[in-house]
DNA sequence: TATTGTTATACTCTATAACTATA
DNA sequence: TATAGTTATAGAGTATAACAATA
């Protein structure tokens, strides 16, 4: 994620033909440049993305269990395990065992934890992501209803 | 990746509210996705995405040395030598030390490297993702162009 | 001294399986 | 038996630093 001013390489110029066409390519480009954002805005944060996505998430949804924050954002459970972790290590989630089965985690967020997401909401939603494309208004919610329908959230 | 059709877990629905419509989260999710639609296409070919990409590209570029590849794809060095080496030896690539600096590693496909990126170029390249996602052809496009400005790509 | 590629370590995330404690 | 969460291991990818060979 450096990108010195220095780092001036002379490349030759590198063919790539239908592969700058290619929806896959296109997309872990995207995730790159989105990284990027973030880490512009979040870095001196000590969150990851993934991280923020969680802790959202439960903020909206307090006291639903573990498993079923996870599979709605795709995060495989032994990952899930180890997000929550840190995130409660960090004093932003609290984990509670449910009294109805003893098995299932419940989560919720501290004042902390709620101050984080309120504080940083903005940044983390990258709601000006435009500005940085050169794209306008337009565009933008063009690119997230297309992306939605892709992903089959729409 | 798994999606057995046992596996409809009756969870209550997980509130989102905005974030669905943050475009680093779809980005993660479209990522997905276009992961899943490799693996049903290419699984049985024993590649990784990125390692199709290098194919590709190299193929595109014959005999240009592999730091030049790897900043064009934004693949970082440590991992750009892992992959090449597994190229090579699944006998894809073609490593050469160049005689006028002999640091440079230049990249080629083989006769076999040729043949596979023929083979499934269009499989790789997911020309048909429209059918999946219900989007028609203006859509898809639009997509990709949208994609490509957001990347700096366009 | 600087650069090319390599090796090594550590971290995020995924995939998988084995394990525990419940149910 | 099955489920919720955990632990452990292995792999892909990134970040970083140190290194050898070369320039």
């Amino acid at each position: 994620m450096r990108d010195d001013a220095k780092s001036e390489v002379q490349d030759p110029p590198v063919e790539m033909g239908e592969l700058t066409d290619s929806l896959g390519f296109l997309i872990r480009i995207a995730q790159i440049k989105s990284f990027e954002n973030f880490f512009e805005r979040l870095g001196d944060q000590g969150l990851m993305p993934g991280e923020f996505t969680v802790l959202w998430t439960i903020g909206m949804n307090p006291g639903l269990r573990q498993g079923t924050i996870a599979r709605a954002l795709k995060i495989k459970p032994a990952h899930m395990t180890k997000l929550t972790g840190r995130l409660a290590k960090s004093g932003l989630v609290e984990r509670t065992v449910s009294p109805d089965d003893r098995r299932a985690v419940g989560l919720s967020l501290t004042k902390e934890g709620h101050h984080f997401v309120e504080t940083h909401k903005d940044d983390f939603l990258d709601v000006h992501f435009t500005e940085k494309a050169d794209m306008d208004a337009e565009e933008a919610l063009e690119l997230v209803r297309l992306l939605k329908k892709f992903t089959g959230l729409a």
